[in-house]
This record gives structure tokens, C-alpha cells and sequence, in this order.
DNA sequence: TTGTAGGCGTTATCAG
DNA sequence: CTGATAACGCCTACAA
């Protein structure tokens, strides 16, 4: 179909090893014949074969990103920087979709390993032993993408979640509340559980708040419905609550739906920060207050370090990158 | 690094073109050499080097897909389609985000060529003459996802937008609605904006209803912004005005956020029907009704079709599937 | 049932 | 400066 290097040089009257070394600008020959073998190049229109070069260099210049959910806003913001950061050097990147599923996930490690990913990018999930030991195994570089790993030193992308979640919840302070709720995920999540109730809780006693347990309430997931749900019951738990803090933008933008329903004005008579800032938080009504946690530059920094190993810096470290409040309409001041 | 075929062969005593019988299961051996082979294999932890594999069958099994924006919650619901389908069929995909960028489109296809990609699926856009001819060089099947092209015959997997647009119009005359508006994108495009509009009018022409030309305003884009441009002047030109079809969700939304900024509540003082479904529609206050467009499913489809044509079934034609109107919050019943 | 050998399109190491 | 030629890891006639 496709011409390869072999019609090159016969149509340039050279050797193959010649249109080689002009393809990939080494020194050994002289002008002339570079002009001869670039013209028969855009003459047959030639070319080359990324497989053909990738089985004897041994690089392949394609990423693997592996997504619990693609479609997620989350991800998808996640996503477009990592495509943005690999374009930009030249690498494509392989979208691995693993559903929340651990054999999809090795499945998929599997088959990066079969095509010679160079490297992989693993987001927002916990890397159990099991992946861990599959990326050994291929010997390629990883890094982690809005996620870090306790039991294992590799190199990650993120803010610090529990000083995101504490400035969410210094700010409603600042604003002149004291009645303030959370509504968390899952709270055994190392990322977006935990260190984000601890920032929340130390906040409070940080500025001389009292905290109860009641105070929170948990959602099995951290998605809009899990938010719809626990503001009722938030409500019920404490009275004369004036402002919560979200875990997330959907669950922030679930809360504001079940206010709207329980006839609760936002930001008139409760007050609502989230945490993310995904397209929804500008979108919802009225705007969502929120944390930002930058993904796209998570996602572009981290595909430049997964670059930068592959192609040979040894030992990069962990980068925790800056969040801050995006202040739109959902929190009211009291003060 | 990892093992080789040959290094199979040697362990299990036996040639590679054994080892290989096996591993594509074709007829030519002992069970009993078979089991020392597979043990072989087991023992190295061997995978098959899908690189070598692809030099040699001409077959990569990935596929390519172009979006114009990875991160709207339209592409990415479509990919998710591609991906699960894909990934069924083992084949995997390189996500190539265009960025609304013609060269960056030529890039990507020179790139997939060069990659040796089996097949493309080109998303949302038009397919222009350059990108065509690109990939007839490359003589690999194509289809096109949620577009059509009114210049060449390729297939493609999208609603019927003409009918989606007059069944949400109708779905408002139907509750009753006579001062019926439309705010739209760019008039041009030729899905998004032309069948849409077109829709529109012959659903109020065919009940009945007269059709000026101030019951459309017309934003350079679909986004939320446009959308929210939009309803003030829809607003001015018309009045008595009751309800409004938008040509996509986000600009409905833009639209409840003016309505919102107006003193309008939706619905009690004005309806709306948005076109995609997206998350946003069930997670904004009030949620959205409106037209759903199977994203999901016509990922899915496509996939499936471009890796059935890929794998030889040739002449495939273009597929509508169906839309359908998910009834929320936003549009009141006038009767 | 099994092995040998040629070739897929490149790169890279030699000689010339 | 240039050209053979041996890999890279695998598949596939063709032989045995």
C-alpha cells in the first residue's frame, strides 16, 4: 500500500541506510542526496512506519492513561491535559477505560504491556499491589494523576487535599459562619475522603469551632445523588446550619438540588462551597463557590514527568500543585 | 526485558513456529508439547509482542478516534461508547484531540498513519476535503460519529436532528405552549445548527403556529455562554414568550442561569427544552427536560462498525438512531 | 507433528 | 559520504 523507506531509496538512487540517516537527521551525507531523497520522499508520498521503527528502538511514543471513568467531567478535564502535554512532544496516548473494575484494569495493563506503552498514567484511584506489580514487571515508568500511593514510592500530581478542604472551610469562617456542615464520600477514600474531613475539621478547631461528629455526613460515592441525599440528613443532624462544605462539585450541585426542593434558598439561607471546580460549578444556579483543583495542569504536568522518565531523567519527585477558591454565588457573607 | 517468543521455544525444547501455532491456535501439534509449551510461557511470563505482530499482519488492532474537545461532556460520553466497545473487541484507541484545529487534525491523521491505526472514527465535526483525502491515502476505513458529510459517502451513527428538534417543539405545543422561541448556534453548521432549526419551524408549521424570523436568536457557538447571550434577546424580540427549545443542553442551561439572573423562574414563567441529555441535564436546578441524544450507544455503534469494517465487512451504511424526550423539571404544562 | 528460513520496515554497525 | 547487512520479534510457507 503505503511506500516504505525501500522505494525511497530506489527512487533516490541510494541506499536504504542513507534515507535512514536523513530521516532521522544524522550526519553521512551530502546535500545533494538529501534533496534527491527528500524529493522522492514527497514524490511517493513516503511515510514512515511508526511499527516497523518501534520494534528495533524499542519506544513506541504512546502513553497509556488509565481512567476509572472517562466520561466523568472529572476525567475528562484530566484527560485533555495529558492528550495536550503528550501532542505537544510527540506522543499519543492510549485511553484505558477501566470502570472501576480491577480485571479491567489488568486487562488493560496487560495489553499496554503487548503494545510497548513507553509509560502510564494511572488516575485517581488507589494502586492496589496487584497493578503495582504489573507495571514492575513491564519496567516502564508511571506516574500517579490526582491520586498518590501510601505503600509505594512513585512520583504523582495533586493538590494537598486536606489543605484544599481546610481553605474551603476557612473561607465560610471568614465569611461569618459557625454552623458548618460537610458532606463527604466514601470516608475511607485516602484522597478524597479522609484528608479532606481531617482539613474540615481542623479548620473548625483551628478558629476555636467546636466539632461534633454530627457535623458530617457520609455518602457511599461522591457523585450528585450521594450530595442530594445527604443534605436532608445533614439537616436533620444539626440545627441552625448555615454553610457546608462539599467533597465534590457533584455532590455540592446534589445538595443545591435537594435545597431547591426542601424550598432552602442558595446562597439566601444556606450557604454551599464545593470542591473541584469542574464545568457544572460555572454552569449551576445559581454559579458554584468551589475549591479548584487545577486538573488540567495535573494532568499536563503529570504526562511531561511521565515523559521526561521515559525518555530518561531518573527520580522525579511527587509535585503538589496550588488550588485555590473560585468565589461565585453560592456562598452569602454574614458578617 | 521481557521474554521472547524464542526464548519459549528454547525452554519448552520445541521450534518458535510451535510456540507461535500455538499462541494463534492453529492446528499443527501434540497436546502434550502444547501443555509444555503453555507451561513455558507461564514460567517466563511471556507476552506476545503486539509491535512485531503488527509489522507483520499489517493489523494493530487501535483504532483512532478525533474529537474536537475531549473534555465537553459531549465527546466524552462518545467516547466512552468507542472505548467499551472497543475494548470488547480488543481493540484499543488513541484518543486524538483536535482542538477544533485544522492542522492539529492533519497531525493526528498523519500521526495514526504513521502509527498504522486500523481504522478512524472522526467526531462532531465536519469532514473537510483535506482530512478526506488524508485518509483515503491511508485506505482505512472511517466512519463518522454524530455528523454525516453531504460530500462524500461514508457512514456514520447519529440521531436525526431534523426530527429530534421538531420533536421537542412539538413536546412544547403539546403542553400547550403558542409563543414558542429557539435559541441556536451557529446557523451554518450543518448539524447542530441547520436541521435543528429547520426542525423547529416545521413543527410550528405544521401545527399551525406562524413562524417569524425574531423567534431565533443565533450564538456563535453552542455553549453555555451563547446560551446565556441568547435568552435576554430572544426576550426582547418576542414577547408573550413562554417557552424555548435550545439547540444543545449547555446552552439551556446558560439559558436558566439568565432566566435566573432575569427574576425568571423556570419553569413557572418560562419553559425549556434542551438537545444532548449530557450529565447537566438531570444535575441542574430545576433539571432539564429535554432531547436525548444516545452519545453513549452511538459510540458504541460506531465502534463496532468501524471494527467490522476493518475486519472485512465492506459497504456499511449510515445508521439513525433513535432520540427520545426525557421529561424533568423545566417545561410546564399549559393546559 | 514439527522445524527451517525468509521477510515485515526500520535502525545501526560495519566496511569501503 | 555511502552501502551492505545483521538485527528487532514474530508469522508463515515450505520441508521434513
Amino acid at each position: 500500500m503505503s511506500a516504505t523507506i525501500k522505494d525511497v531509496a530506489r527512487a533516490a538512487n541510494v541506499s536504504i541506510a542513507t534515507v535512514s540517516r536523513i530521516l532521522n537527521n544524522q550526519p553521512g551525507y551530502s546535500s545533494k542526496t538529501k534533496e534527491r531523497v527528500l524529493k522522492a520522499i514527497e514524490a511517493l508520498d513516503y511515510q514512515p512506519n511508526a511499527i516497523a521503527r518501534g520494534l528495533i528502538s524499542k519506544r513506541t511514543k504512546t502513553i497509556g492513561v488509565l481512567v476509572p471513568d472517562v466520561s466523568s467531567m472529572f476525567s475528562s478535564s484530566l484527560l485533555k491535559g495529558v492528550e495536550d502535554a503528550a501532542y505537544s512532544k510527540g506522543y499519543s496516548v492510549i485511553m484505558c477505560h477501566t470502570a472501576f473494575s480491577g480485571i479491567r484494569t489488568m486487562d488493560y495493563l496487560r495489553l499496554l504491556n503487548e503494545k510497548r506503552a513507553d509509560g502510564i498514567l494511572f488516575t485517581s484511584e488507589v494502586l492496589k499491589e496487584a497493578y503495582y506489580n504489573e507495571i514492575q514487571r513491564m519496567g516502564v515508568p508511571v506516574v500517579l494523576l490526582a491520586t498518590q500511593s501510601m505503600s509505594y514510592s512513585i512520583p504523582y500530581v495533586k493538590v494537598d487535599d486536606r489543605m484544599a478542604a481546610y481553605s474551603a472551610t476557612r473561607y465560610l469562617i471568614r465569611k461569618g459562619h459557625r454552623k458548618i456542615g460537610m458532606i463527604s464520600g466514601n470516608k475511607e477514600d485516602i484522597i478524597a475522603g479522609k484528608p479532606r474531613i481531617y482539613g474540615f475539621i481542623q479548620a473548625l478547631e483551628d478558629h476555636g469551632l467546636p466539632f461534633h461528629k454530627n457535623q458530617i455526613v457520609y455518602g457511599p460515592g461522591f457523585y450528585f445523588e450521594d450530595g442530594k441525599k445527604a443534605l436532608p440528613e445533614l439537616l436533620k443532624q444539626m440545627n441552625g446550619l448555615t454553610a457546608v462544605v462539599s467533597a465534590s462539585d457533584f455532590m455540592a450541585v446534589g445538595a443545591m438540588s435537594a435545597a431547591y426542593e426542601l424550598g432552602l434558598r442558595v446562597p439566601d439561607d444556606l450557604s454551599i462551597i464545593g470542591y473541584d471546580n469542574l464545568d457544572i460549578a460555572k454552569m449551576s444556579v445559581p454559579a458554584l463557590t468551589t475549591v479548584a483543583q487545577p486538573l488540567l495542569k495535573i494532568g499536563c504536568v503529570g504526562a511531561q514527568m511521565l515523559i521526561e522518565m521515559v525518555e530518561g531523567r531518573k527520580e522525579i519527585e511527587g509535585r503538589i500543585l496550588p488550588h485555590r477558591i473560585i468565589e461565585r454565588g453560592t456562598v452569602r457573607s454574614l458578617s
